[in-house]
DNA sequence: CCGAGATAGTACCGATCGTTCTTATCTGAC
DNA sequence: GTCAGATAAGAACGATCGGTACTATCTCGG
């Protein structure tokens, strides 16, 4: 049967209703392990729709890294926003972070397990996650910049290491807890700097 | 044709080359992505001893894991048995993280990449990946109660987080300072402990 | 020197993969 | 009302996957 009833025709709502089926069944189970004909099935659209819209598997992946790496990036800039300036930003991200962690499903950073996943090919996902790194040492280093921090491009460096860390021990150990503790991790080298 | 002339025909000696040329081939290109055909063409054996051996795939995955984290275990402690006591026997685990991080087509700690892979199942890259940790833990806890630290427990959590976020972003970054950066933090954990 | 076991090489099986194609139907602009 | 484009459903294709079967040959203990 073709188009459902009832539902629009609108192919900018087709694009995202697939971005976002494919990035949840990618999330719980990955990226190679899902066949093209699983993201049909959970975004309610046919493969010629998906072809269509990305070209190809390889296509869909990187949509859907770089629709997740943008809104990360405005989710991160938006608490940071909301907190007074100084410390609180910085904690104001970890802050963030301990709460995705206790997300029910959360399986740590998708750039990085997709990079993870394509290890051995310099693609876009090898690209993506590489720029969601600069990305958290750039916050970073704002942020502390504007907290006087004597050297800011160096605890920034820090920070990421604590951040990727503790998201993919979370992610393996199921433990939720490591969002305190990489906060109490902050708040050392936020001393210390 | 059938066995190599000049070989010998030795059981635990194919068995160890097969374990070799897997966890080469799959710390390079991933293990979704690698093949049976490709392990036994990289081992230079057939896919029957292959299968003999090892029963499945999956049970050739959880060899080359349990293989690994045995040598990575071993070499932790050998490491620590060469430094003197007290802090010095932390730092030498970094020392030996740098080291490691600077190996040509360093790709990352095959545990938490193998469990990433497979993060839909709670099968043995889970478990391998979870206890890989549980033994930082521990190595670290014992050294920092040696170390004469308050709360070791705490401080040997945080070391683990350090040493994880260090392993992905150099890996991800392919860059080998992440050694050193990590080193750092870990002296200035150790400062406030 | 002979039999049991190990091995390489290769063909093969069913399943699934990414991708393309066909068909039928619906939507929306004119 | 008509028609171009979007879509769903699914068949089909070649490739590859994990795994098995078969054959021929080698090693080694007795």
């Amino acid at each position: 049967m073709p188009v459902k009833a009832g539902e629009r025709l609108d192919p900018e709502a087709t694009r995202a209703r697939i971005l976002a089926a494919a990035s949840e069944v990618f999330r719980r189970r990955g990226i190679h392990a899902v066949g093209i004909n699983e993201v049909a099935e959970a975004a309610g659209a046919s493969k010629l729709t998906i072809y269509r819209n990305f070209g190809s598997k390889e296509g869909l992946v990187e949509a859907v890294l770089t629709d997740r790496t943008q809104r990360v990036r405005a989710w991160y800039q938006q608490a940071v926003d909301r907190a007074d300036a100084g410390r609180d930003r910085i904690l104001a991200v970890f802050d963030l972070v301990a709460a995705w962690y206790a997300e029910a499903g959360f399986r740590g950073c998708a750039m990085m397990n997709a990079a993870t996943e394509d290890r051995a090919h310099d693609g876009a996902p090898q690209r993506l996650a590489q720029e969601h790194l600069t990305f958290y040492r750039d916050l970073f280093g704002r942020l502390l910049t504007e907290a006087g921090v004597r050297d800011p491009a160096t605890t920034a460096r820090q920070l990421v290491i604590v951040l990727e860390g503790a998201t993919i021990v979370s992610a393996i150990d199921r433990n939720p807890a490591l969002g305190a503790e990489a906060r109490v991790i902050v708040e050392t080298l936020l001393d210390a700097a």
